[in-house]
DNA sequence: TATAGAATTGACGTAAACGTAAAAGGCGCA
DNA sequence: TGCGCCTTTTACGTTTACGTCAATTCTATA
């Protein structure tokens, strides 16, 4: 009573509700994606992936797999998830969803500027620990060779 | 028989054991440095600070701060607590620190690799967001200027 | 059928650096 | 003497995104 084989050798093997599905579990799906089940099971409890059952087995389907990527792109731009899933709760197959693209360019604007001071704060730091470093170094060199040179 | 008055009008009042040591008290040294009373209390928990006491009243003096200047610099560059502790552990006023310094430099190579690491990913989620940006913005433009011009 | 490999839920742990509340003691001042 | 402000200790709470068991069940395969 398996819904896909294992190997996923054939191309389908339910044709239960849709067309060619290409349902896959939770390890196959975290494989694909990178991600652990556990991150899975987390996005899932956030109410940002709502993967379907085969009994208590979760079944990944394209839909997942297209919301999965929105997550992990607006992980790597640094949106937290609860931005990510305030934008995707807003998507609406039927409309323009121009709400739901004003709400992300206006979190993305604001994104943009907390990354660009970041970088400047980072370069600060980078900055202040590089002369940090040249003075230590130079403390090393002068404990190293106290032969000559007047303290002056 | 307080140690220091309120106003801090005279330079020196006491003069227990060590020269003119110019105690202050904790919300003074907040104040000083820009830090809450908590973060006070909490790196003297961590180990960070020692202040004197006057019964069970702390009284910071010109060590505490110049430990605490180091630590807010570590902050500032991205070390944790723990390695500012670690450095500042092996200070010793009698002899050169050269391992010390050692570790500190070391720390600072890895830190500062850590930055730059950061860096790259920031910017590369910067160029990653701008792209979606225009993405967007190029959606919209298209939703709200539906008239004319062919879908190709 | 035995066994290994998936998968499930539940629940506590982690990291960092404090925030915040509570209850109480001490001090100067009017 | 009362008030307000400063300070103290204790201890739980916060944030985010999972990690790490643990106990159990299901499933596929040899």
């Amino acid at each position: 009573m398996k819904l896909i084989s294992a190997g996923e050798t054939a191309a389908n093997t339910n044709m239960s509700v849709e067309a060619g599905e290409d349902l896959v579990r939770i390890g196959e799906m975290a494989k694909k994606y990178g991600v652990t089940l556990r991150t899975l099971r987390f996005y899932e409890d956030k109410g940002l992936l709502n993967p379907q059952r085969d009994g208590s087995t979760r079944l990944y389907t394209r839909r997942d797999k297209a919301r999965l990527k929105l997550i992990l792109l607006g992980r790597k731009v640094g949106f937290s998830l609860r931005d990510v899933k305030q934008m995707m709760d807003l998507y609406d197959p039927t409309g323009s969803n121009t709400k739901q693209l004003r709400l992300a360019l206006d979190k993305s604007e604001k994104q943009l500027a907390r990354l660009q001071k970041q970088r400047a704060l980072i370069d600060d730091a980078i900055n202040e620990l590089s002369g940090s470093m040249s003075a230590v170094r130079q403390m090393l060199a002068e404990r190293s060779v106290p032969q000559a040179s007047a303290a002056s």
